[in-house]
RNA sequence: GCGGUUGUAGCUCAGUUGGUUAGAGUAGGCGUUUGUGGUGCGCUUGGUCGUGGGUUCGAGUCCCAUCAUCCGCCCCA
């Protein structure tokens, strides 16, 4: 027999974990439904083409793709593998796990056109593979809570998922913080730098500068070509502290001559004056974000408290839609990183530990009269709304009480030939110890 | 894809320079005299020491490979 286990970068979850991620899960449903966003589901299995492409290089190795059913081999020629491996999976791969819930959306949005009511707002909860190295916060298989609004341009949108941020963590209890910027901005210093051809690698330096320090990141530019008084004027500008009207009067002159840096900002100051409460939002120029999609406003939330990477991201993308044949489909969206927001929240001990799917009572008994007489009662109960279980087997009593115990079931109900003479329920309070005898009514009654 | 760390009972870990039948705590089971749990006491079930090779008279211990884990890098949630 060989021993079980999870597959890499896999996780089981028990009943204590199921607690935890409802308590979770749930809040951040209740307010995606709250802001008006509408459930969809889309399958773990696309086709490959729909998924390739999308996430760069990089993103196409990390997709998990799924070998075809059947003689797979059957349309293979010995040149095909000579040809080497990219060739020949072609042949033999036509399907792959999703890897994030956005280009399947995309794929939705364009299949089902004309029967969306736009501006279509979705949300959707539910796992995305990566066949990513596990590590600390980061799995082959997790959740993605995902809200989007596709077919509006208004910035009024990225005002509403910066509110929605707010009022998810401020349930979740969990002090977080939303970096804005917008990808014009950054353009604009690029523009502003002279240097518009370099915006990628530019990007990809500027986001590890928290990482890496200003140093690093200089040198990496001077090494690209970048000038250095133009880069010492930038510096002064990314380490500009205050608030966030003041990051964008600063920014300003800076950006002056470049029509996309201003136009930026501009998106920048509208958003924010959109929203009623700046808490906890703030205008970061260093933000860049990976993914290459995104066109407009760029988003990633993290927790004050515990240095964890980033628990929530999103941004405006101008072109999702456009490679499923439908072009000139704006849409914006956020994604909230559950499985890292659920980690942090356990290590900063945030999340309930007792189970309140716990049944309320627990009938037990000594014979088959008792036993034939809790089934009755538990379906009593049941129909007046209170949750109950029957214990199963004819043991001695002191095993139903360890089950109660273990379970975090609060009370106990006893029926032996005592209380079926009497009519009466003996019932244990598993907190306090102590017991009573009441009837079905009372019993009811107490428990509801 | 690259670098490092760790892998002994269900869980947390001991195990001395290689040396007899591999230990502890905890969890589980049974009991502690009749129909009552969470703390006590007694007894007890669990391990081809991640897996596969090698060195050796002898390997949990040394070497190689492999799988998994955790931590960095890349990238990302």
């Amino acid at each position: 027999m060989q021993k079980p286990s999870n597959a890499r970068g896999t996780r089981d979850f028990g009943p204590k974990e199921m607690v935890k991620r409802n308590f979770v899960f749930s809040i951040i449903k209740k307010h995606f439904e709250r802001f008006g966003f509408q459930n969809i589901e889309t399958p773990s299995i696309e086709n490959l083409s729909t998924l390739m492409g999308k996430y760069g290089d990089e993103g196409d190795q990390l997709l998990f793709k799924i070998l075809n059913s059947g003689d797979f081999l059957k349309d293979v020629s010995p040149n095909d593998i000579e040809l080497g491996f990219k060739n020949f999976s072609q042949k033999i791969v036509e399907k792959g796990l999703r890897y994030d819930l956005t280009v399947p959306f995309a794929r939705f949005v364009s299949m089902n056109r004309s029967e969306l009511a736009f501006p279509f707002k979705r949300y959707q909860i539910q796992p995305v593979w990566r066949a990513d190295r596990p590590q600390k916060g980061r799995y082959r298989e997790f959740y993605q809570c995902d809200a989007d609004i596709v077919g509006s341009d208004s910035l009024i949108n990225e005002a509403e998922l910066i509110s929605l941020f707010q009022s998810i963590f401020s349930e979740l209890n969990l002090n977080a913080q939303l970096l804005i910027n917008s990808r014009k901005v950054l353009t604009g210093i690029v523009d502003a730098l002279g240097m518009i051809d370099k915006f990628t690698s530019f990007a990809i330096a500027l986001d590890k500068l928290d990482k890496v320090g200003w140093d690093v990141v200089q040198n990496e530019l001077l090494e690209q070509g970048f000038e250095l008084d133009k880069l010492n004027k930038l510096k002064g500008i990314i380490e500009f502290e205050g608030t966030n009207d003041q990051k964008v009067a600063n920014l300003k002159s800076f950006l002056a001559d470049s029509e996309i840096g201003l136009a930026g900002l501009k998106e920048i100051e509208d958003v924010l004056s959109f929203s009623v409460d700046q808490t906890n939002i703030i205008f970061d120029v260093k933000l860049a974000r990976g993914l290459s999609y995104y066109t407009g406003l760029i988003f990633e939330g993290k927790a004050v408290d515990l240095a964890f990477g980033s628990i929530v991201g999103g941004g405006r993308y101008d072109n999702l839609t456009t490679s499923f044949g439908l072009p000139n489909m704006s849409g914006v969206g956020i994604s909230f990183g559950i499985e890292r927001i659920i980690d942090v929240m356990d290590t900063l001990k945030l999340l309930p530990s007792v189970d309140s799917s716990a049944c309320q009572v627990l009938f037990t008994y000594f014979d088959l009269e008792g036993q034939l007489k809790c089934l009755s009662l538990a379906n009593s109960l049941r129909s007046n709304g209170i949750s109950c279980e029957v214990y199963p087997d004819m043991t001695k009593i002191k095993k139903s009480f360890e089950y109660a115990d273990k379970k975090g079931i609060r009370f106990v109900a006893v029926i032996g030939s005592e209380e079926i003479k009497s009519g009466l329920i003996s019932l244990k309070d598993m907190i306090s110890g102590t017991q009573e005898e009441l009837n079905l009514l009372e019993l009811s009654q107490k428990l509801s």
